[in-house]
DNA sequence: TGCTTGACATAAT
DNA sequence: CATTATGCCAAGC
């Protein structure tokens, strides 16, 4: 594997807690590649199937999903989200005031209790 | 080796 | 609120 960055990208998102999010810049930038949400995303597409990289932690900015529900990803990303407790909105997304990955500050969004 | 593309983000229209 | 434009830059061909 050559692309070091893409091993890079997955190892960031391998180090996403249970039953949190992260959104792609934030991915990118805590992975060293500030600005290179696009990168996290192709990154993801080019996922090889031995990889235990919890790729549905990976949110947009919105805290939505990027992928169209229609080629299934998007369904599945969601599926496997709310199997880890996390709750989506009447919008589809989620509060990532209480699920992202920096919302370890919050108080109340420590709670778990599914 | 150079052009095209992209699971994004943000601002502007 | 939906669409358009731009930035940024590596991966794929």
């Amino acid at each position: 594997m050559s692309s070091s960055l893409h091993q890079r990208i997955y190892e960031m998102v391998r180090h996403i807690p249970f039953g949190r999010v992260a959104a792609y810049g934030e991915v990118a930038s805590l992975a060293g590649l500030p600005g290179h949400a696009r990168l996290v995303g192709y990154a993801l597409h080019n996922l090889p199937d031995d990889s235990d990289v919890p790729w549905h932690r990976v949110v947009n900015a919105g805290g939505g999903i990027s992928l169209d529900r229609e080629y299934g990803a998007g369904t599945l990303q969601r599926s496997l989200l709310e199997a880890e407790g996390i709750r989506f909105d009447s919008h589809g997304k989620i509060d990532l005031s209480a699920f992202g990955w920096d919302g370890e500050g919050s108080a109340d969004a420590n709670k778990q209790g599914v």
